[in-house]
DNA sequence: AGGAAGATCTACT
DNA sequence: GTAGATCTTCCTA
C-alpha cells in the first residue's frame, strides 16, 4: 500500500483496509494477520476523535502525513491506528481486530492465550499479540522493510458489514465501524 | 491531585 | 450475558 492509498478520507480507507494484511517484524520473525474490523476517526468535527480537542504532543501524529502509525492508550491498553485524511485534513484508521496468519505461537505466547480467537479479537488483544507500543508511534507503514507494514491480502471476495464505533460515548450519526460479517475473528 | 479514556479480564448469574 | 475491578497515560483544575 502506498501513501495515496491513505491519503482519502478515513471511512474509505478504514473500508478498504479489510482483507489487508499486516505485517509484524520482531526479533528476527514474522507475525502477519488479515484485518477483519476496523473503525474510522477524524478531526476537530468528531467528539470521539484523539484530535477533537486540537492537536496536542500526544495526538500529532493524526495531523500529519498520512501511511503513519498512531499509537494511543486507553485503560492501560495501546490502541494501534493507521493515519488516514485527505491532504491538509486530519484522521485516522483504528485498526479493531486482525485474523491471525503468521507467527501463532509467538501470539500465544504474548497473550498468555491458546485460542486463535482470542489472540487478536480486539484493538487491546492485537496491540499485546503484535508487541505494539508507543515506540511505534509514528512510524511509516508505506516502507517495505519497516518493523509493521501493510501488504494486500489475497483478494478473496468478502462480505462487508457496518455498524456504530463501539464504546465510543459521544458517536457521530453514521455507521464508521467496517468489519468482515462472516469473519470469526472480529471482537464481538 | 483527580478523573476520564475508542478495553479487557474475571467471576458470577 | 452482565457487573465490577483494573490497566497507563494525558488533560484539567
Amino acid at each position: 500500500m502506498d501513501r495515496s492509498f491513505y491519503t482519502r478520507d478515513p471511512a474509505a480507507v478504514a473500508r478498504d483496509l479489510l482483507g489487508k494484511v499486516i505485517v509484524r517484524r520482531l526479533e528476527g520473525e514474522s507475525l502477519s494477520g488479515r484485518i477483519v474490523e476496523t473503525e474510522a476517526y477524524f478531526g476537530g468535527l468528531d467528539p470521539a476523535s484523539r484530535a477533537f480537542r486540537g492537536r496536542k504532543n500526544y495526538n500529532s501524529v493524526m495531523f500529519e502525513q498520512p501511511g503513519r502509525i498512531f499509537v494511543y492508550m486507553v485503560h492501560g491498553w495501546w490502541l494501534l491506528n493507521i493515519v488516514a485524511h485527505l491532504q491538509d485534513e486530519v484522521g485516522a484508521v483504528l485498526i479493531r481486530a486482525l485474523e491471525p496468519l503468521e507467527g501463532v505461537e509467538h501470539m500465544e505466547r504474548r497473550r498468555e492465550k491458546r485460542d486463535v480467537r482470542e489472540l487478536a479479537s480486539g484493538p487491546g488483544k492485537l496491540s499485546q499479540a503484535f508487541a505494539v507500543t508507543k515506540a511505534l508511534n509514528g512510524l511509516d507503514v508505506t516502507q517495505g522493510d519497516s518493523e509493521l507494514t501493510v501488504v494486500a491480502g489475497e483478494g478473496e471476495p468478502c462480505t462487508i458489514s457496518t455498524s456504530r464505533r463501539i464504546g465510543v460515548t459521544k458517536d457521530l450519526p453514521r455507521d464508521l465501524r467496517f468489519y468482515l460479517g462472516d469473519s470469526e475473528f472480529t471482537s464481538r
